[in-house]
DNA sequence: CATGAATGAGGCTTCATTCAT
DNA sequence: GATGAATGAAGCCTCATTCAT
């Protein structure tokens, strides 16, 4: 267990806390509370102060671990987009077929997420609905350039890679590698989210995850795979 | 002009603004005001206490035209999918070939935007940017539901629509005509930020739209055209 | 009266205040509670709240006028200014002999101050003890050059210019007379407060006046009058 | 040297701190780190949190010297007192005329500062200038009278005594013998941070350092010497 | 209808301090 | 004795909103 979550945390950029919350039961509790206040009422109205309270702790002690909320979102997403790439790791180990390793890659990246016993501070099942929601508000903001400076997307980076170099695996000559992944990613969290709110932007099928499958068929259609 | 000047407005939901922004100049310089200041500051660090400074009005006279910077950035969403509900009405005129119409559009809807003059209060380009880097936060927030069934997202849903049925024309049996329209929609907005701020998360080649060109060849691949 | 008042008030600089204090009854208030209320618990323990429970109005109404408790200090410092220069030209009016108009003025800039009742919402007793106490941390901290290019310091250089230009009439080749006005000012403000608080450091007599007589026989030793 | 420092220091009134910092590195730390940081940021910015930061140490660990920044403060304008005092010893020693003496003493006021080698932990130069800009907030504050009561102010006062005895020496009938002595003390240092600051409040001339050719030049004037 | 004035509420941030090791 | 962790309290500031003219 020690080893998978340092491959995990450990992939975290350091500047994006000031103290690292793995460290002490209180920083686990805040990212386990974060989760759990978050997903219920979304980044706008979260603050630090409702986040001390529903875990009998101060915004002072909060602030030690992060300077603000866009920062501790920052760090889920991170923590996400870090899981994602352990995902997709093990989701291919040992397989040959660069075609099959694509398409189990975006099933990882699609497919509705399962709570992970492993981490016992993180609900990924919530975390996954915050990432739907929030995620892009971590790049969608002033700060972007700066952050990306600071190596913030790092995690992000490397995943679209990972998958890219997948795809040239199949394609050495296939020109939008990143943008056909990172489509896909946001496009999975888009869809995800349609369909909860605003069904007529989307489709939904009786039985099965549309959501996969059209984009399992997408990457193939668009690679003439088959 | 006053014919497609009402076009593209008399689609906004009345529900949005308190006192309709194009009955008055203050109201005009309202719009012309926050698309300049907005794209500019970005969405969290607007307040109408800075745009009521830069267009030398007070907080209450905005206040009288819309409730919050919310329902503002939603009514410059609408505006701008109207807009695009226009733009593709008019590269869909006297076309009969249903490949050809949904190339036109795919085209009108990943484009870079050029100023349109028809409009003196609101600049395109500046919207554009806005549009990129805001709007999914007219939906991604609490009120998505409530704000949904005021009819908010009707002119989006009616430009998916549009564009859906095209896509069926062309084959009655797929499956995820809506998915694939609003991916591209969101999707033509995510590469277009990721060309500016994160590179490494999309691809660029020289002397071309990338963006344009992926999701043309992306919608043809997936749909078997040519 | 009234043109006495704008006699004073109109030296002030406007960007000292967001809003100008005395075109309101919320303004003057302001201006005599702060006075009131600093000069009791001084400027460090002195903050808005507190000055917004005292006046039964709000933070936010004060943070209308000024941005700061530091600007206000400066106002009432700028007033206190303005009100000395216009002290002094009235102990020199019609007084043909030099030496006896910087006589006057020594006098006017160092005695105590007794209270002016064309003022009713300055205390000037009070704002003396404030300026005697707190007026150097006007120009001590490190906005000072900032504020001295926003020419917040110009009454003062004012006041210091007309009492060194009547020196330049006595001797017109004395070599520091805005060193010796400076110094008489600020050492008066010292030697009051040292009176009260650190007595071993300055020299009281039963009966006189010490600080006045000390100036006036420090600046005619100096410029050999008499 | 162990002799010089224990005279500088041992004057240092034992209240003004918790623990003597001149017992450990770390208090010799805090010194040196207090007078480089306070100098560039200033009294009212200045912090234990950004000072154990900049001394790689901690807020605690400051606490155990000092109870809080004003104290901090006050233990080196005592210190800088004490070093003054030191100063004026040995301008004045074996030197017959009182005259004379006085002028040394004078010179050594108000002249600018020089690097003293003998303490490693206090730069003289920065010292001053702190106490330039901060000192007057070590008395112009609430606590004033407690302090007083405490001894904080002895080695001002003894310093003055001095200088103001050297004065009755020369005329045992002057009358205001300690207020001369502040009023040149704190009078150089207003003037200095005035010809940095506020030239216009000030003197200067070419090549030569008017600040104490004027109080050697206004103490002789007063005393009628020469 | 537009605006100037005022404000209640609450977010954000830091400070000074204590406690446990 | 030194330090890492935690926190209560308070300051500072802005927002969104209402009211009166």
């Amino acid at each position: 267990m020690i080893v998978i979550h340092s491959n995990i945390a450990s992939k975290i950029n350091e500047k994006v806390y000031k103290k690292d919350p793995l460290t002490s039961d209180l920083g686990k509790k805040i990212l386990s509370g974060t989760i759990e206040l978050m997903s219920e009422i979304g980044f706008e109205d979260f603050t630090f102060k409702k986040l001390s309270d529903s875990i009998a702790s101060t915004e002072a002690s909060i602030y030690r671990y992060f300077e603000n909320k866009h920062n501790l979102l920052t760090y889920l997403t991170m923590w996400y987009w870090s899981w994602l790439q352990h995902k997709c790791a093990i989701k291919t180990i040992n397989i040959e077929s660069s075609e099959k390793r694509l398409e189990n890659v975006i099933i990882a990246l699609t497919e509705p997420v399962l709570l992970d016993e492993q981490f016992d501070y993180i609900n990924e099942v919530k975390l996954h609905l915050i990432v739907i929601t929030e995620s892009s508000k971590v790049y969608h903001c002033k700060k972007v350039d700066r952050d990306n400076k600071e190596g913030f997307f790092l995690t992000y980076k490397e995943l679209v890679e990972a998958v890219a170099s997948i795809i040239l695996e199949i394609d050495k000559d296939y020109q939008y590698p990143h943008m056909l992944v990172s489509t896909i990613i946001e496009g999975a969290h888009h869809q995800r989210f349609f369909a909860e709110h605003l069904p007529r932007l989307t489709d939904t099928h009786e039985g099965v995850d549309s959501v996969t499958l059209f984009f399992v068929q997408l990457i193939k259609s668009e690679l003439k795979i088959d």
